[in-house]
DNA sequence: CTTCTGATTGCATTCGAATGCAATCTATGA
DNA sequence: TCATAGATTGCATTCGAATGCAATCAGAAG
């Protein structure tokens, strides 16, 4: 027996041509649908004939085509995960957590990575040729977008964005809860004196942050908290203190920042250009709990977002979506948990 | 002709299936063929034809599915990248660009990341289905899965690893002479007393660059160079410092570490605590030159890694292995930058 | 030993786009 | 006006696995 296959094998390693379930089948001496079904869990085959085909595909080193098996059972096993920047770093995280948990689901992804907000238009148009099963999207998409995604019954899940106008399903971190957290204990330690280093205006997130701080602050009865900002970078917390110290009026208590990265460009600021050092001389506060944040050099005082459970959460609602498509939409909320350093002088 | 269209179309977009090109076939009155063609370049279509077909598609939202257009083809448009750690800093910056030259090429990526190095195998099971026209790596991969790869013909570029035994393509930033120009800089400024804090031992470029670092020492004539260390962590650089300066023998005067993460925890452990201040007290290098290299608390002396031209060479390496599949293995090897930033005295 | 039932197996078709080949059309020149 | 070459178009088949249906088989019961 041995001397009969070894011919076969060697044929179909150096044919070079990847190998077919039908080269299993005549090689097992059974037929295609006999191999197929060896393949597919829960399917009925005898003992005697799974041993004899799983030996004759091990030879033959087969694997099913993935895409030949997509288009009949239209299922691509496929995501896609939409990005928009990567180099805010708290989205490798993200998308490390994301593809660990599809892959034990199964599940591949397609990653589209969005150099400018306003390109979802064109990566879409890429998106669709593939019949992913499914996309998870950290990226600003227009309602329109949403209703195509409606149209086309593809199930898509937003992480740490969505819309108001529309029903999406979303997995978020309680922004606002965070900032309250952020802003109670400043005020409980004393401060009174506010500034607020916002992200990009074109993020739902970062304009929720700052909405909430404003809002936290006037009820405490702060009002004239100056905003500065306008995207997540050490650049823009590093030019945005100098700014704020130009504007004259001396040096704020505490400064709120859009993220951990702005958070760490003003604590540079503050100390490298006005000498002023966290928590004595001034109270510096981030949020998302990036690895950098704990740094001794910073030392962050900010709020960590969940980001094991809020992946895990994503993925299970879209294989849920993909399993029952009338599934409702659901928005889940996560509350950050409070990390405090000695960026700030802070009362719990 | 309205009056006869619309009907079709509302039929088409709410029957929830997606639209196929017979669907755009029998609404502009042609073959299946000529719609075929119409969305392929180059091929034989008259004006009128290509008009005609185009409405009818734009009409029902046609796009060609990309499955069943692989299947017959055996050209996926689909490349995997593999890359072992997200977490490691550099990473998520390679994965961006090579993300976004892939699209620009008209390729698709898919992403697999593997949590530990010695996953490869489990995820490489989780590639051979997609029949992926090539992948990039930067994760380990043994002789014997370069061998499968050589057996299924499907093209791969390492990034930044490479095996000495089997020939593979790859691109690789100069390690050895990065390393030479640190430590010639440093030795200049009259540094005596070298450390090396390494990365993982199961690293090829960690290995090379501390195996590059001892050799350059020696032929300086230091060879009592202490070597600690054992990833790419912050927390690698802190610990090692502490236990160097816990072995007595005083502080060195130059710290080679394995890339700049490291270097940034151990500019923080001999500051925080041991009162250590760059660089004044002592001189810390890195590699890599990720992100927070030039934050004003760290700002390194490091090699900067020419990431958008390594990442430009690979994806175009691939492409043309994916074209022409007899091109001969080559290995693309880029300097890289020098930053000297305040963490070290250096002189050039 | 026969009959019947449930488990296996194979046959034939399907998914949606691409493409070789033959049929048809167009435009050109005689 | 007619023949002819070149451009278009349609027909029929193909890619590789999954699956409904019918045929076959094994084993239990009579």
């Amino acid at each position: 027996m041995a001397g009969r296959t070894r011919p076969d094998k060697v044929v179909s390693i150096t044919s070079g041509r990847p190998v077919t379930s039908y080269d299993v089948a005549r090689h097992a001496g059974v037929s295609q649908s006999a191999v197929s079904r060896c393949f597919k869990p829960g399917a009925s085959v005898s003992k005697k004939m799974r041993a004899r085909v799983m030996a004759a595909a091990e030879e033959l080193g087969y694997q099913p085509n993935a895409i030949a098996r997509s288009l009949i059972t239209r299922r691509s096993n496929l995501i896609a995960v939409l990005i928009s920047n990567l180099t805010n770093l708290y989205y490798p995280e993200v998308l490390a957590e994301l593809t660990q948990r599809c892959s034990a689901a199964g599940v591949r992804v397609l990653l589209f990575t969005l150099s400018r907000e306003a390109e979802a238009d064109e990566v879409l148009q890429l998106v669709w040729p593939y019949r992913v099963d499914g996309v998870i999207a950290s990226a600003q998409l227009s309602p329109a977008h949403v209703a195509e995604f409606e149209k086309r019954n593809v199930p898509l899940v937003f992480y740490n964005r969505y819309l108001n106008s529309v029903s999406v399903s979303s997995v978020c971190c309680d922004q606002e809860d965070g900032v309250r957290q952020l802003i109670d204990g400043l005020y409980k330690a004393g401060h009174r004196k506010f500034a607020i280093i916002a992200g990009p205006p074109d993020s739902v997130v970062g304009v929720e942050r700052k909405t909430a701080a404003l809002e936290r602050l006037e009820e405490l009865g702060i009002e004239d908290a100056p905003v500065l900002g306008e995207d997540y970078s050490y650049e823009n917390g590093f030019n945005s203190v100098n700014e704020l110290m130009a504007a004259g009026g001396g040096p704020p208590d505490a400064v709120i920042c859009a993220n951990d990265v702005v958070a760490i460009g003003a604590l540079d600021a503050f100390r490298v250009n006005h000498g002023l050092v966290a928590p004595r001389d001034i109270s510096v506060v981030g949020f998302d709990g990036v690895g950098p944040a704990t740094w001794k050099s910073y030392d962050l005082t900010t709020i960590r977002q969940p980001v094991r459970r809020m992946t895990e959460a994503a993925v299970s609602m879209l294989l849920a979506m993909i399993e029952e498509p009338e599934m409702p939409r659901e928005r889940r909320v996560f509350s950050g948990i409070l990390r405090t350093g000695s960026s700030a002088k802070f009362a719990e």
